[in-house]
DNA sequence: CTAAACTTTCAATAGTTTTTGAAAGTTTCC
DNA sequence: GGAAACTTTCAAAAACTATTGAAAGTTTAG
């Protein structure tokens, strides 16, 4: 296969996992082309690679930096910003299961021990809510040491993990 | 708190975090009313609750039944069909990471698995390219490991690897 | 067979998210 | 200061996704 179409492939690829990690497809996209890019590019380089405009540039760089997975770079002699992403995929997982904890995990921990304390009436529906909440709570909070748990760690938590469950 | 109440926002909730596990959010809503309900419910009941249209209703229930977590019951004696949900949050937890590993990392793996034998020209770009490829087939396939070790798992795996890594 | 009960389909519509590009804003340099 | 180089904003347009509801299809009971 040749470099050119491999790269497309890749953007292309790296774009739908980006995706159903929570990113969206054109941020995806420019973390995938920062990824493969041996040097940090300007805005100008990242819209001509990708066919898009400097605004939607704009827009998704800055949502890139603001998950703190891409950086800014200052080229020296050069007034244009370069970006340069995180390049060890570990850390990227770290920053996304992070950033996804705060965003999605959070509030609902939240819900859940509000309505943890519904008044129980003695009715089937009751009981019901009751222990579907119990589970629920229970199931999240422990997704949630995990996430915590891998977060903090080093790559090679999850290797040791692997090892350790898969005997 | 009260019932109604509880319920309200435990629908929203679920929803929510249906919605980041990759189902939407009327998917994620049925399938939270019947997490709930302690009896199957027919298509207008649920069109009801939710106040959603008859076709709303049969197309994500069919997704529901589709993904594999919500079922048809047949009452005896009655001529419509009923619904209900696995209620087991971990067999629950399973089967999603079961069809998102089918939908979404095998195509990934496919991808990074062809474009892994582009061709070396010695060039930064083609390098850069073969280390990137190189790290995200390591990263995608252990997920993958982990994600399969998980499907095929036991309740007590989840908390197993929990007390292991937790010290 | 036929009517009633129920389910499925799907074209039209509504709603949401993404993208564009030109204008406004900012920084840097002379 | 002012012009050039660059970045940010944002209203409008385009693209995408979800929802409706009425009509078509299917099954069941008598």
């Amino acid at each position: 296969m040749k470099y050119a179409e491999a790269k497309e492939e890749l953007i292309q690829a790296w774009g739908n996992l980006g995706y159903s990690w929570g990113l969206n497809k054109t941020m995806a996209q420019i973390h995938a082309l920062l990824m493969i890019s041996p040097k940090p590019l300007s805005t100008e380089e990242i819209m001509l690679e990708l066919s898009i405009s400097r605004g939607n540039a704009n827009m998704n760089i800055r949502a890139l930096l603001d998950w703190g997975i891409v950086s800014r770079i200052l080229v020296p002699g050069e007034r244009k910003e370069f970006f340069k992403s995180e390049k060890d995929i570990w850390a990227l997982a770290r920053q996304v299961a992070k950033e996804r904890r705060k965003r999605e995990l959070e509030p609902i921990l939240k819900v859940l021990r509000e309505v943890n304390d519904v008044q129980s009436d003695g009715s089937e529906d009751t009981k019901e809510l009751k222990r579907v909440v119990k589970d629920l709570k229970n199931f999240a909070e422990k997704s949630d040491g995990l996430l915590e748990t891998f977060i903090k760690s080093e790559e090679s938590w999850f290797r040791n993990v692997l090892l350790k469950i898969m005997k």
